[in-house]
RNA sequence: GCGCAUAUGGCGUAAUUGGUAGCCGCGUUAGACUUAGGAUCUAAUGUCGUAAGACGUGGGGGUUCGAGUCCCCCUAUGCGCACCA
């Protein structure tokens, strides 16, 4: 019988999926274990062969955890909102629904292929009403929520109410947009709408007039990760800063919890410490500086407590509230067009142009440790959503401030030993502090970080300001003005904003005629017919971003058809957390930081056991492309091989990778790829045309997309799944090249040669011989340790060494032969089923099979060669018996003839061996 | 600028974690078979050299009997953050 894919895997992908044979259910009798791939939003192009990598690599650690007892929950879904689906539906006028629907479809079929070991009876779609359900009764629950910092948890906002209601803000220490201090008399005494907007600021689901990131071209407001270098990262279109009322989530009163809990977590350091620098912690001192001939006070955060007596000027941010309160009237006309020039700027210009600009705002402040006059500026290097939006300026030991000072001809005093400023500053925290001293507090001849420490205690006791941990992380901007999101389960009661009671959820998309804004600039949903709440109250516009639904999926998989709850106690219970996510690491900063954002606040409200969603993360290296070129001599339509090219004037052209094989050109399909090149001719090399290649990004526009779906026909879902293993380590991007994908196929023939002599099969009850169970068992200790440590490209080598090594040996050892399926079946399932079901055993599956156990005994050797060496120079070989001590070989060594002539005339200082491998002789 | 990775044959990579560098595969070369091929099988394949041998893990230094692996200094590439006070 010959190895027919194409019929073999049909068949076993058509039995796992009639037997459920990977439906998980709980089972408290076996030990769960949770394998997750990040589920893909389905876009119209398909999968190419890049994106299954890490859905491969987990589909062989669920099957090895099965295998190994394991009662394993490994689902899939897809994260079906999303920009691309409504921007098509915005050009042809097809409801995104319809054109999603379509693409998980061709996913399912793709995905299908592949053969994975999904439990689809758990399939979700973040688009379905019965999902997004749940996204909404979270939010409801983040309205109904603020952060208590003593507690630090959630706690419910009727808490915080009649706290109000008793004692006003006195004793409250909840995360907030702004400090708020007001008495129970003054609460009672708001109005509604008062009382609304002061608990704005403190929900963790919040309306707040932020600054945002506006995408004039998307017409929508982008959360932070979703902008790089001040375009979106979705089209690449600008994004410049508006202040809007927006729904944001309160993700900064987490920012330690993230922070710190990183610690517990089995990610990659590299990731851990992309996670740390979004989350920003710095540890510093609020500081306050009075403004001359005023009431007011500046507040300022620095991490440089130590520099106060260096600080010559201050700084204000553009945006900042005070630069209107402070600014004198002789300078007003001058403050505001410099706020004109900056407000036209982009978020992009303004970080292109570095150049230093900024105006004086007449005001002076006064320094609270030495009491002198300084001047207050105003400059667009000082961000307004950082720290306060105010900075102390320290020109000699910041090289921001530095290059202000420069260029406006303002003071700069050194306060560190031996620092010479007169070229640029000196920022490094470290040396003698001088000029420090104002006879309460002497820093001179501290170190900074001891200066740092005892300035922060002398603010402290003078109450001149207080220690303090800013973060980077901002709240998350969760409105989004689009029609494909999860809509908000929100109503404006006379502007008021109210939560649907949970009864009435899911409250479900409508159906609108076109998906653009509204003539009068209202998001698309402005569009929907009886848009209101069963009052009749307008409900909201805008729907939720991209990462709402993939906040919590991973928890809805759990238990995905409960009605009643996002997921019952009884299956979080079992299920717990994720033990293996893998991934890749483009989501590190934005749905790795929501999903732990979104898990703990449910944790902290009691519906999860567990405080983190993901135990380990493995990361998936990016599969690039690799295209191919054709070399066209300018002018005419004939193409010239690669080897050839130096002797024309050529241009090189993307040619179709799926013409090309091992290089070589199929001229005659490339005739027929396009019109254009019907009458191409061609200057071969050795009979062949040679294509160049380069490793691009995988894409049509370079007619290098490798769709998996060929692969598979071709070759079968076994070798993709080996041969996509086999292109080397899992966690490095690498270039997709067919070329090599023959040598794993080879494999796959090679073992079933194994089993299979023409029709009849090779396989008895023969008693395994000693090499037989020591290539078996080489393989089984080589793979069962791979696994662990997901490389899994070295386990294919040692398949196929194994392969070879038992057919030269021409083993039909049953016992051997089937414990090399099991170990195999992770990795090539289809084969792996066919052969155990044909030559193993006959009423059972590979399904109920257990992972073999590795023997040591069975690589122990008789005897062992030892390398002897000189001073570290290899000379000859010497074989021992396996179980020889130390110095018996040691003795060897010496007696050897070879050795007496080696040594003769030198002193030896030292005999060093090494079990198994080396003695070296140290002379000298 | 700060931080994190990575660097080994013509190519993808491996190295029991300090112990004979180059496993496995691709490619290449030669041969066998042959229905003449983009099939299969066998052998060779780091570089230089007829050989003995010498050299060899981005570069330079160090530790060690012994370094791809550890330490120091460079260089290059990739990724992340970036007026974050």
């Amino acid at each position: 019988m010959e190895y027919n894919h194409r019929e073999i895997e049909s068949r076993w992908q058509n039995y796992w999926r009639e037997n459920k044979v990977y439906h998980a259910e709980i089972d408290k009798n076996r030990k769960k274990f949770y394998v997750l791939d990040m589920f893909p939003y389905p876009s119209g192009a398909g999968l190419h062969v890049g994106h299954p990598l890490g859905y491969i690599a987990s589909d062989i650690y669920s099957r090895y955890k099965r295998l190994q007892g394991f009662n394993v929950l490994h689902p899939m879904g897809y994260d079906a909102y999303g920009l691309p689906a409504e921007q098509y539906a915005i050009q042809t006028g097809q409801h995104p629904e319809v054109t999603t629907m379509q693409n998980i479809a061709r996913y399912r079929s793709q995905l299908d292929k592949i053969g994975f070991c999904y439990d689809w009876d758990r399939e979700i779609k973040t688009c379905d009403p019965e999902y997004y359900k749940w996204t909404q009764w979270a939010f409801i629950k983040m309205f109904n929520s603020y952060y208590d910092k003593d507690a630090d948890k959630a706690m419910p906002i009727s808490k915080l109410i009649k706290h109000f209601e008793e004692k006003g803000t006195e004793g409250i220490n909840a995360a907030s947009t702004k400090e708020f201090e007001f008495t129970a008399e003054r609460w009672k005494g708001m109005s509604a709408k008062e009382k609304s907007d002061t608990l704005m600021n403190y929900r963790i689901a919040y309306l707040g007039n932020t600054m945002v990131n506006w995408c004039p071209k998307l017409g929508t407001v982008l959360a932070n990760d979703e902008v790089s270098e001040g375009v979106s990262i979705r089209g690449g279109y600008p994004v410049e800063q508006k202040l809007m009322y927006q729904w944001c989530l309160r993700v900064s009163a987490y920012a330690g919890r993230l922070l710190d809990s990183l610690e517990r977590l089995d990610w990659t350091d590299s990731l851990k410490e992309t996670q740390r620098n979004w989350i920003g912690r710095s540890e510093g001192a609020e500081m306050i500086f009075k403004v001359d001939n005023s009431d007011l006070e500046l507040e300022i955060f620095t991490t440089r407590a130590d520099t106060i007596f260096g600080v010559t000027f201050m700084v204000l941010a553009p945006e900042s509230a005070y630069v209107e309160k402070i600014t004198t009237p002789e300078r007003r006309e001058e403050v505001n067009a410099y706020l004109d020039s900056i407000k036209h700027k982009t978020e992009r210009e303004r970080m292109i142009d570095k150049k230093v600009s900024g105006v004086f705002t007449g005001a002076y402040a006064i320094n609270p440790v030495t009491g002198k006059k300084i001047p207050v500026w105003v400059s667009d290097y000082v961000l307004a959503g950082y720290g306060t939006g105010a900075i102390m300026a320290v020109p000699a030991h910041d090289s921001r401030d530095y290059a202000f000072a420069r260029h406006f001809d303002l003071p700069i005093i050194p306060l560190i030993e031996g620092a010479d400023v007169s070229e640029e500053s000196f920022d490094a925290k470290s040396g003698k502090m001088i000029n420090s001293s104002n006879g309460r507090l002497d820093l001179n001849g501290k170190e900074v970080k001891e200066a740092i420490a005892e300035t922060k205690r002398f603010i402290e006791a003078e109450g001149i300001g207080k220690v303090k941990t800013n973060y980077r992380l901002r709240d998350a901007i969760f409105s989004r003005q689009r029609y494909w999101g999860e809509p908000f389960p929100v109503y404006y009661k006379e502007g008021i904003p109210e939560m649907l009671d949970e009864s009435l959820l899911p409250l479900k998309l409508p159906q609108i005629d076109r998906y653009l804004p509204t003539e009068s600039g209202e998001p698309p949903l402005g569009r929907a017919e009886n848009w209101v709440s069963p009052e009749g109250y307008p409900l909201e516009l805008c729907t939720m971003p991209g990462f709402a639904g993939s906040s919590a999926y991973y928890l809805r998989y759990m238990d995905p058809r409960n009605n009643e709850a996002l997921v019952s106690h009884e299956a979080n219970d079992y299920w717990r957390s994720v033990d293996l996510y893998i991934g890749g690491t483009e989501h590190a900063t934005g749905h790795l930081i929501y999903s732990r954002f979104w898990n703990k606040f449910l944790y902290d409200l009691g519906e999860v056991c567990e405080d983190e969603p993901f135990k380990k993360l493995v990361n998936q290296g990016m599969i690039q492309g690799r295209s191919n070129f054709v070399y066209r001599i300018k002018d005419t339509n004939t193409f010239v091989s690669r080897g050839l090219i130096d002797q024309y004037d050529v241009t090189p052209i993307h040619v179709d990778v799926n013409i090309v094989s091992n290089d070589i050109l199929d001229t005659e399909a490339f005739k027929n790829w396009r019109p254009e090149y019907k009458t191409a001719e061609f200057i071969l090399e050795d009979g062949k045309y040679v294509c160049g290649y380069a490793v691009e990004k995988m894409s049509k526009s370079m007619f290098n997309v490798v769709n998996p779906d060929d692969i598979v026909e071709r070759y079968g879902a076994d070798t993709l799944r080996l041969y996509e293993m086999f292109l080397g380590p899992l966690e490095q991007s690498k270039p997709w090249d067919t070329n090599g994908i023959d040598g794993v196929n080879r494999f796959i023939k090679k073992l079933w040669g194994l089993f299979y002599k023409g029709d009849t099969l090779h396989v008895d009850d023969s008693e395994p011989t000693k090499e037989n169970l020591k290539s078996l068992h080489k393989l089984i200790k080589k793979v069962t340790g791979d696994i662990e440590t997901f490389s899994y490209n070295t386990s294919i080598a040692a398949f196929m060494i194994c392969v070879n090594e038992l057919a030269s040996q021409k083993c039909r050892s049953r016992e051997v032969l089937a414990e090399l399926l099991v170990v195999l079946a992770p990795f090539a399932p289809h084969v792996a089923e066919e052969l155990w079901h044909s030559a193993i055993g006959r009423d059972t599956t590979i399904c109920d099979a257990q992972w073999p156990a590795f023997n040591e005994d069975y690589l122990k050797e008789d005897t062992v060669n030892y390398a002897v060496s000189f001073n570290g120079k290899a000379r000859y070989n010497i074989s021992a018996p396996a179980d020889a001590a130390k110095e018996d070989v040691e003795k060897m060594a010496l007696g050897h003839e070879l050795a007496a002539k080696w040594i003769d005339g030198k002193n030896i200082k030292k005999i060093i061996v090494v079990p198994g491998k080396i003695v070296n002789i140290v002379i000298g």
